[in-house]
DNA sequence: GTCAATGTTTTTGTATACAAGAATTGCGTG
DNA sequence: CACGCAATTCTTGTATACAAAAACATTGAC
């Protein structure tokens, strides 16, 4: 059980907006939280600060704040700079990753494996995001570490609608493979490309998906 | 002036932390504050929510809020990180940025060599800052531009140390030099090695310093 | 019927009040 | 004199109260 409200509340309220329940331009209501979420304003309103600082919710003074799901420009913008991070972690981790670590992924990555054979989503996202997280992690660097793990929660309602795309996931697994690969040989520039290559195909393939949603509609 | 008391107490605090009035480890005392702005606890209290979220400060429940300044080992990474965004940052600017831009760049350039020239150090500071804020926005990624600038931000009262070592200034112009060259010539690889190194060396130098006042004080 | 002006209602932003946990101080004991 | 414990004081976290600005509605004029 968290101590501070206010904490649980400014989570739940994260949540909410990631997976949509709140859409972009939504005013996020002081009272009617309070009343939701059985608090008063006081704690409510601490919450929402910390949302416009993430930048998920923007306030306007005297006006309220509003949640602010970021666009079609902005999502593709926002995996160039994942696949550019993911490239530096890579690049960092092929120099200084240690063989126990190496392990660790190509075991996130068999799991992951058997995740897609057994069409177990759920067991596949986990283990996918241990394998990227394993790689931040090992890039040496805590801050770029900090940095990337914030920008994949961010993108995370996104990345999981571009995975059901046909035949993605099998092309995503023998893209980890060579991410594995690069990371072994300690070829900085190989893993660099694999991992911006990985990412950036996924914002490549949402952007694609995004057109064809545009398209449908018309 | 600003009509939300926290946002202009949140923007004060976070320049004292910035500027070091307030050390490592020091306590945001909600009640000393208000006082001091002239305020009640609660507009404080907004403020503090915002530095926590910012990582300017940390919070531990039911005991109050301690601001948290980076550290060396930190610090060099984060230097380290900033020296790959700008890279990235002057690898998509080389192929994006237009000729009008180029001529910004230039001249931002020049007006540097003139405040060197002139011994105008805060005219050096305003124009070395403008040539790094046109190299981000010509990344032409508006999401890389905000997190290349909230970093550089946060780096500014330090790279102002490095920079007061004996030939780092006319050093640093060669590097600027360097840069427009590879922009305007579009070489995306060129820009993005001259800017890794241009940032890269004033972590370096920055690790230097911490070095030898470290070895002063033994 | 439309528009403007004014009065009412909401809503935000801040101040204050209160509850509960943490720190501190003072006393008693070994 | 050091240490442990209890009462007190402080501080945080939350609730409520109040002031001011914005949204809204009603009414009246054209």
């Amino acid at each position: 059980m968290e101590i501070r409200r206010a904490d649980h509340i400014a989570d739940q309220l994260e949540e909410f907006i990631f997976t949509g329940a709140f859409g972009d331009g939504d005013r996020l209501d002081e009272i009617r939280l309070a009343e939701r979420f059985g608090v008063s304003r006081t704690p409510v309103r601490e919450a929402l600060q910390k949302l416009v600082v993430s930048g998920l919710a923007e306030q306007i003074p005297r006006r309220g704040v509003f949640v602010r799901q970021p666009g079609p420009v902005e999502l593709v913008e926002m995996f160039e700079v994942m696949a550019e991070i993911e490239a530096i972690c890579g690049s960092l981790a092929a120099r200084r990753i240690s063989d126990t670590a190496l392990e660790a992924l190509k075991k996130a990555n068999a799991n992951c494996q058997a995740a897609v054979d057994c069409g177990d989503s759920d067991a596949y996202y986990r283990e996918n995001e241990k394998f990227h997280h394993l790689i931040y992690k090992h890039s040496g660097n805590g801050f770029l570490e900090q940095e990337a793990l914030r920008l994949h929660r961010r993108l995370k309602p996104f990345r999981r609608l571009q995975l059901r795309l046909r035949g993605r996931l099998a092309q995503s697994m023998a893209e980890h493979e060579a991410i594995v690969q690069a990371l072994q040989a300690g070829d900085q520039a190989g893993a660099a490309d694999a991992l911006r290559g990985h990412v950036a195909v996924q914002g490549e393939k949402f952007h694609h998906l995004m057109a064809s949603i545009k398209t449908a509609a018309e």
